[in-house]
RNA sequence: CGGGGUGUAGCGCAGUUUGGUAGCGCGUUUGGUUCGGGACCAAAAGGUCGGGUGUUCAAAUCACCUCACCCCGACCA
């Protein structure tokens, strides 16, 4: 490829409205063009990157045993209708009717679509396990797209589902794409993608894993161990707590007027949060019932947990809804007795002689002993969010810390949700009917190419890994207009497209820096400079984008130096070489 | 869905407070001089000021309505 013919505008100045590296270089490199909220265009460097990224996914399902169908985009309604999804998903959900009238879909994951190729044509267990994939556009409807490609409304997205006969054989597949997932994203060049439990949301089923790319703009808060391997999403993470062991007091009310907030009954009473039991309200959607939370003063509720204890979708209390029996700002657990459910934090387990509200306007308790003072047994639950220096549910060292990341890839084991819902069976040996047993396996392909931007750039653009680079190779002509450099680059070029490099060629007649920029921004990992100077002498200068090399080389075995260092840096993303680490 | 912000040339922005000829930088085109980190000189092209309604002798500027985009939150595979 040219440079002269290269579709695409480079530019120097930030464009406004953007807060991610990895967006502010995708635009100023000319990689993508917005064409509404959360829609884009590719250009030509970033369609070459999500293919190569492509051939990389392929090549580890196949070796796992997947094999490549294709979904379509638009689906009837019915199919979702009967997974229950249609109803029970948002409006992420884009949904349409066709010119008859009936209820379709854009399909924004392909449960439903892979149940329904899999069904009547997997009846026997002879034909399982089976794993089918596919790389395809999803459109989900998203509340507020952000950060250019990492979070869209429409994307290409690697989906597979595998179908199995029995839950450990789900387990042992599960484990192998667990696996490959790992080399997929060693081989796309960010090795340091781990993976955490998570919660499986609209998904359904109950293991589920998100791989994870540990970075600041992340969406996503992990939490991970210092000491042992413990790694979750925040959304799911246990949160274990130290009490330190007070001494019992009696339990007694005293005035504490306007004292409605933790801070304020600290700055009163001399204390700290941790020494408070505090009380948080939410409804639950399902029946609107009040639900009260009593946990220990300094943390927060973590809802995803809550909303999986309750079995409802929850929201905060609203303020403008009080319940007439309920002291706001008083609340406690000695002596309440509003209509709600009532929730015990874990965090609570053990404590002695705490601050809590005494469900009477300008009144607290002190010396508030939950195992003590509560007269039936008390069933504690944990649903507080965990934080920096809590206690690892593994090796139970105080030792959690808390990261953002990118979600990058998703695993889920679904169980038989969709092919129960969908009504698919197969015989076993003994000829009685089954459900087969599913798991789901997703890779979004734009957000990876925008994550390895992001993790892997400098201050004047990406270094693409070579595995995924859009280019392998790219020559600086400088001074194209001198007849030596124009010939010899000419020469290189063309004996490098014969030796099979993918080359990208800057032959337009404009500045040094005009050039090196321009490459920097499109971020090749091996540059060839071409000038009247190195011509002169024999050689051209041969760099790497990483800055790891840079060194001058003779042009008469330049272009198999180049075949040879192309490989080498190659080999290294290979699935052999990945499954050696 | 809630809060905030922005819409003016391909891109980045000024002009709006206080209504009065549509501006700047970059980019683009042409000519010339330069030439290893976004060069210089000269000339030129390029605008329904997001859209609509209204106020006014006069609207980018004021009022009302509307649309789009961005940021924070809620939500999210």
């Amino acid at each position: 490829m040219k440079m002269s013919q290269l579709l695409g505008l480079r530019f120097k100045e930030t464009p406004a409205d953007c807060q991610i590296a990895s967006q502010i270089l995708m635009l100023r490199g000319g990689y993508i063009k917005g064409v509404g909220n959360g829609i884009y265009s590719l250009f030509t460097p970033t369609k070459r990157i999500t293919q190569k990224i492509e051939a990389i996914l392929r090549d580890e399902m196949d070796r796992i045993g997947g094999q490549e169908v294709m979904f379509p985009v638009t689906l009837p309604a019915d199919l979702w209708k009967e997974s229950g999804r249609f109803e029970s998903v948002g409006s992420e959900l884009l949904r349409f009717k066709d010119r008859s009238g009936n209820d379709m879909i854009l399909g924004m994951t392909h449960e439903e679509a892979a149940v329904h190729l899999a069904r009547n044509t997997a009846q026997s267990y002879a034909d399982y396990p089976f794993m089918i994939y596919q790389i395809q556009t999803k459109f989900r409807d998203e509340p507020r797209a952000r950060g250019g490609l990492i979070r869209v409304r429409e994307f290409t997205m690697k989906d597979a589902y595998s179908f199995h006969t029995s839950q450990e054989d789900l387990e042992n597949y599960y484990k192998e794409c667990y696996d490959a997932y790992h080399r997929i994203f060693a081989r796309v060049g960010i090795p340091e993608v781990f993976a955490v439990k998570s919660d499986s949301g609209m998904m359904g089923g109950k293991v589920a894993h998100e791989f994870m790319l540990p970075t600041e703009i992340g969406e996503d808060t992990l939490v991970i161990c210092d000491e042992c391997d413990y790694r979750s999403n925040m959304e799911v993470a246990p949160c274990i707590v130290e009490n330190e062991v007070a001494p019992d007091a009696e339990l007694e009310m005293v005035s504490t007027p306007d004292t409605k907030t933790i801070d304020e009954l600290c700055e009163l009473l001399k204390i700290t949060p941790k020494q408070t039991c505090k009380a948080v309200l939410y409804r639950k959607e399902i029946d609107d019932s009040l639900v009260v939370i009593f946990i220990r003063g300094d943390l927060e509720v973590n809802e995803i947990k809550l909303r999986n204890y309750l079995k409802s979708e929850i929201r905060p209390e609203n303020a403008d809804e009080h319940e007439s029996d309920i002291t706001y700002g008083f609340i406690g657990p000695v002596g309440f007795n509003a209509k709600a459910s009532i929730i015990f934090d874990r965090s609570l387990i053990g404590t002695h002689n705490l601050v809590t509200g005494a469900n009477k306007t300008d009144f607290h308790y002190i010396g508030f002993t939950p195992e003590r003072d509560i007269p039936s047994p008390i069933d504690f639950i944990d649903v507080a969010k965990t934080y920096d220096g809590a206690i690892c549910p593994i090796c139970g060292k105080k030792s959690i810390k808390t990261i953002r990341g990118i979600e990058v890839g998703n695993i889920f084991q679904l169980g038989t949700k969709y092919t129960d819902t969908m009504n698919m069976r197969y015989s076993d040996k003994n000829g009685e009917m089954q459900t087969p047993i599913m798991g789901c396996y997703g890779i979004g392909i734009g957000r990876l190419a925008a994550s390895v931007c992001e993790a892997r750039r400098d201050d004047y653009g990406p270094i693409w890994p070579i595995s995924i680079a859009p280019w392998q190779v790219h020559i600086c002509a400088l001074r194209s207009d001198n007849p030596l450099v124009a010939e010899t680059a000419n020469r290189v070029y063309s004996e490098l497209l014969a030796k099979g490099v993918e080359v990208l060629f800057d032959d337009r007649p404009v500045s040094a820096g005009f050039m090196f920029s321009d490459a920097d921004l499109l971020g090749v990992p091996i540059r060839i400079t071409i000038s009247p100077k190195t011509c002169s002498r024999g050689v051209a200068e041969v760099s790497l984008r990483d800055k790891s090399f840079k060194q001058d080389m003779q042009l008469d075995t330049l272009t198999d130096d180049i075949r040879n260092m192309v490989d080498e840096l190659l080999s290294k993303f290979s699935h052999e070489a990945v499954m050696t680490r």
